[in-house]
DNA sequence: TCATTTATATTGGTTAACCAAATTTACTAT
DNA sequence: ATAGTAAATTTGGTTAACCAATATAAATGA
């Protein structure tokens, strides 16, 4: 088990490393937005490791836009110039794994917004979607069982209701990694879910009102008790 | 060019495909959370597809948290049950391609953050890279060049600055698609950036002075200078 | 000389074969 | 019968061979 962290943390190495390699390779070759990296083949035998190994790397840079790979064409620069490219990979690569206060932190950010704008955007049909996961959640709630995945759910369906891909996009990626988080520190018995049912439903009616002020209000005490009741943050 | 994109998009059909058929799977095999999937050979004999495709599907499913792929043991269904495992997943399908707006929205509301974060929390060493960052910026300008890389630099030092390695992931993620759109929409003349100077000059100064308030003021200040007068949002 | 066509080489994507680690099974000795 | 050990199988990861689409070079005809 040990061992398997280890290797895992080997690999980001060793792509950290081939990332930086190509760096160095954009500003060896002055390579400009829209010019063409070498191929994947020339690139695998320049840094003497395997070609998926630099498919990888590329991949990561391309999912944060400064790569683009087409088919059969070649991969190549964003358009980025070197100074922005040199001081993004060199971000990306101090990148540290996000600690549980960060993800608390920038989930009560997102949540805050979402639910303001789910309360100007929403649909009937978000509303009807939230409500099923309301009722799903309180369910479970007074039958005395376990509701995080159903407190969860109704929480995607705010983000969604919010209209924003990008801000659905990011609660759907911060999501797991709080609920892994929270299981693993034993955050949140079963008592205080009672206070979460009429807190939801706050949150839900202010939604449905389409009153953004209160939406984002009682997501504010909804995270309030949630937090500084079930742990002790700083 | 055409053909490529359509390519591109098949794919992701493709593979949103061997999802959805994954999380059939769970649901049939009632697969609970830390339960093994089927091998990676298993899955593709089922599914009809080689087995990279499935597992590029586990890949990224397990960015989302859902998976977990350990070496030489085999790949576990996360600490979610099959209520969140399911909704999850849907949204994920359902995921659309942020738009300009979304876009925009999100990086308001990250940067308001983050440069509140950083007044409270940069140390020296944040201070000093943002001046670095600052001066590369105020130079290009009145050079009367292009200071589109070294604004976004600035602003990314901000998020560095800030201490929430959450934020500064997000930021990293969604900076180069703003970028892109910048230049696709033709946003943003170079006689606006003379403004800039100042506006990034007083936000660094806030920060500096570690005046939170006053941070996201001139934070608020900078956008809407900048997109209102470049680009007429809704 | 230049435009058009054809042939060749190159490219990212895909499939299949291979590897080492880990698990399971079978077997042996006590 | 059981604990310990070794052989065999299964697993995700890696490498290498293959493919179709693309871009480039050569050839052809006007």
């Amino acid at each position: 088990m040990k061992i398997e962290v280890l290797s895992k943390i080997d690999n980001r190495e060793v792509q950290n490393s081939i990332i930086s390699k190509i760096r160095d390779l954009i500003n060896f070759k002055n390579l400009e937005p829209g010019d063409k990296l070498p191929s994947e083949r020339m690139l695998s035998e320049k840094f003497g490791v395997s070609r998926s190994i630099v498919r990888d790397a590329i991949q990561r840079l391309e999912f944060y836009g400064l790569l683009k790979s087409i088919p059969q064409s070649g991969t190549f620069v964003a358009n980025l110039g070197v100074t922005a490219m040199n001081g993004m990979i060199d971000d990306i690569l101090r990148l540290k794994v996000p600690d549980f206060k960060s993800l608390v932190e920038t989930r009560i950010l997102l949540e805050l917004k979402t639910a303001r704008l789910a309360a100007i955007r929403r649909t009937d049909d978000d509303l009807m979607q939230m409500k099923g996961a309301l009722e799903a959640y309180s369910d479970k709630v007074l039958k005395g069982e376990d509701a995080v995945q159903e407190d969860l759910l109704f929480h995607l369906a705010i983000a969604k209701a919010s209209g924003n891909s990008s801000l659905n996009t990011l609660m759907l990626m911060i999501t797991p990694e709080i609920i892994t988080n929270f299981e693993k520190h034993q955050v949140c018995d079963k008592g205080m879910a009672r206070n979460g049912i009429k807190e939801h439903q706050d949150i839900f009616n202010a939604i449905k009102n389409q009153n953004p002020v209160e939406a984002k209000e009682k997501i504010k005490i909804h995270f309030k008790t949630l937090y500084q009741y079930c742990y002790n943050i700083e």
